[in-house]
DNA sequence: ATCAACAATCATAATCGTTTTCATGACACA
DNA sequence: TGTGTCATGAAAACGATTATGATTGTTGAT
């Protein structure tokens, strides 16, 4: 059905030796007439390389896996973004997996990348604490970097390999501080997944600057929900109403923010003014909230860029693990409690 | 490197052939203890089969091609869901490339998917009018689909197949007759790229409004800028000081109502109550906005899924085009005009 | 001028890891 | 004992790359 090297070659009268040289190499070693005669001869019968056959022999391909949670979720595009910008640079072609945050899919999923003997897979966003899936995923990838794959992560993870990790702590603990430094007493927090390890760094970093100043966190002020706004929406309206005395709320991420502020819009809440809101991420649409969201800004396509970049030059010899800072990005969605 | 079938062959003490049957069909005509034998050689030695081998010998794949602009658009990345999740229920793994509207970029892309030998691809968003690159593209398709493979657009093109198209005049009509009902007479337009259908049918259908209730919209009441925040932040910030005394603006989709949202605020001109502010899409963010923006609700996702569908299900034999309709979202971002 | 040696090109064939056709052998049943 | 059935194995594809061997032409020496 489809056109073949050997046709090329037939059509050119030449070997397939030659044509294959022609078209796949630099085309050393083959004179100019018959050169040209291949590249016609392709040209016309519109040759496609079939890119399986190559892969075979190769025993290399030039694409490479991307498992993220869902590429809808702005974050993770942004990451997506970020990968696929230096993979199209450097040629490889990329498929992108959703998982879901399902271990099962995550599973599935990289057997799926091996089949295609992908150069290199960049997981982001599973980072869940599940032992049991986390073992069988380890060996996977374990066997996966055996046979010459590269691996790498986005975010912290539980399992080895080259990682590019946001400073969640300090951008979480930077913006505890501020909230204490506004005199916000009694704050309410929006978390994620409990098992996640951006939920744990993320509300580590931002108690530990409340234990600095001496206020407490008391567990019924931390509601856990999926980051999503959805879930934000429901979990801040329960939280304002087992909680109504907060004065601040810390949403662990911007799309838990977004639901947050719709929730209180619809209780009649004035942010900042009866309460202020905090997110983290600065997805693209956190200046455009109003009131404009502080968060912290995560450097989401830059970390999708270095990952790539990670996973495609390492030498897989010595593990390397890149932290990025985070940034406080002040906005108008908190103020200063002012004195009542 | 990597464990083969021969190597699990070997291990089973069977033959190619055998293991083959075992681990790749229903393993009909294997007796039980040698069927056993295989799949446990297999476990013991984490057989993945490889992918290219197959594909060379199935003249096959399992994997699908998807361009679009660009998946941290929130457009599309809601057409990618979509389609994502017909994928993966069918068992199929995507390769998603950024086109950025490239027809260079797009062109080498469609040409790398056929290396690949993806059963079919699905483009959206390229539907730009450029003669010299569509004819090129039309060939590069068609070579496709002779070949065996399937094609699906979304949104309207100007190439010929399988298709699912968004009712963007109709909806831009409704729009448009909603805001002669509020009797805006003076009404600003930021449009996206001219040479984009979606950019004429939207253009089309709002005028059409706007004629049959005689009122008139004079080029310099037409911005055209690309589709993005920053485009519509610009074109909104030249639009208003061209035209200061228009009571409405029509953001040909969301995103740029966002910039226009921006530079308004920034231009201390309030929504709605100085200037009637309506998108288009209706992408997750629009109800988020304040205020919460009046659009138009494309079903992005949907739109995604069924042009998987007819990729994967379509026999080919006929053209199925399908039309989805539309709807009119209300929201608080457009008001009547209050007599003066 | 002739022949050997060598360089430059090209063709043949092996190879990659599967699937699948075809052949073979065993077994049971009549 | 012959025949049909069934499990199994040997081998030929699939489409490319590339090592190896063959052929041609060129050059230098005698």
């Amino acid at each position: 059905m489809a056109v073949t090297l050997s046709d090329v070659a037939r059509r050119a009268g030449v070997s397939l030796a030659t044509a294959s040289r022609v078209l796949s190499r630099s085309s050393y070693g083959v004179k100019a007439d018959l050169r040209d005669r291949v590249l016609t001869a392709a040209e016309e019968l519109r040759y496609v390389p079939n890119a399986h056959a190559q892969a075979l022999v190769r025993a290399s391909t030039s694409t490479v896996g991307v498992l993220v949670h869902d590429v809808s979720d702005p974050y993770f595009s942004e990451v997506t973004r970020g990968i696929q910008r230096v993979a199209s640079a450097a040629g490889r072609l990329v498929m992108v997996c959703n998982s879901y945050r399902d271990p099962v899919r995550e599973l599935e999923y990289v057997s799926l990348l091996r089949a295609q003997r992908v150069q290199a897979i960049v997981l982001a966003g599973s980072g869940l604490d599940d032992r049991r899936y986390s073992q069988q995923l380890a060996a996977q990838l374990n066997e996966f970097v055996d046979s010459g794959g590269r691996i790498a992560f986005v975010g912290r993870h539980h399992l080895t390999g080259d990682a590019v990790i946001p400073d969640n702590v300090g951008g979480a603990r930077a913006l505890g501080r501020m909230l204490v430094g506004m005199k916000h007493r009694h704050i309410g927090v929006v978390a994620g997944p409990t098992l996640l390890t951006t939920t744990r760094d993320r509300l580590d970093g931002f108690q530990s600057a409340l234990i600095e100043a001496g206020i407490a966190l008391p567990p019924e002020h931390i509601m856990y929900t999926d980051f999503s706004r959805e879930g934000g929406y429901q979990a801040t309206r329960h939280l304002i109403e087992r909680v109504p005395h907060i004065t601040a709320i810390f949403a662990l991420n911007d799309m838990v923010a977004i639901g947050t502020l719709a929730a209180l819009r619809e209780r009649g809440i004035v942010v900042p003014d009866q309460i202020s809101v905090v997110g983290f991420d600065d997805i693209p649409f956190a200046r455009d909230l109003t009131p404009a969201l502080t968060t912290v800004r995560v450097p989401m396509a830059e970390m999708g860029a270095r990952a790539m970049t990670l996973a495609l030059n390492g030498d897989g010899a010595e593990l390397k693990v890149e932290h990025l800072p985070t940034e406080l990005i002040l906005r108008a969605s908190a103020v200063p409690l002012r004195a009542e």
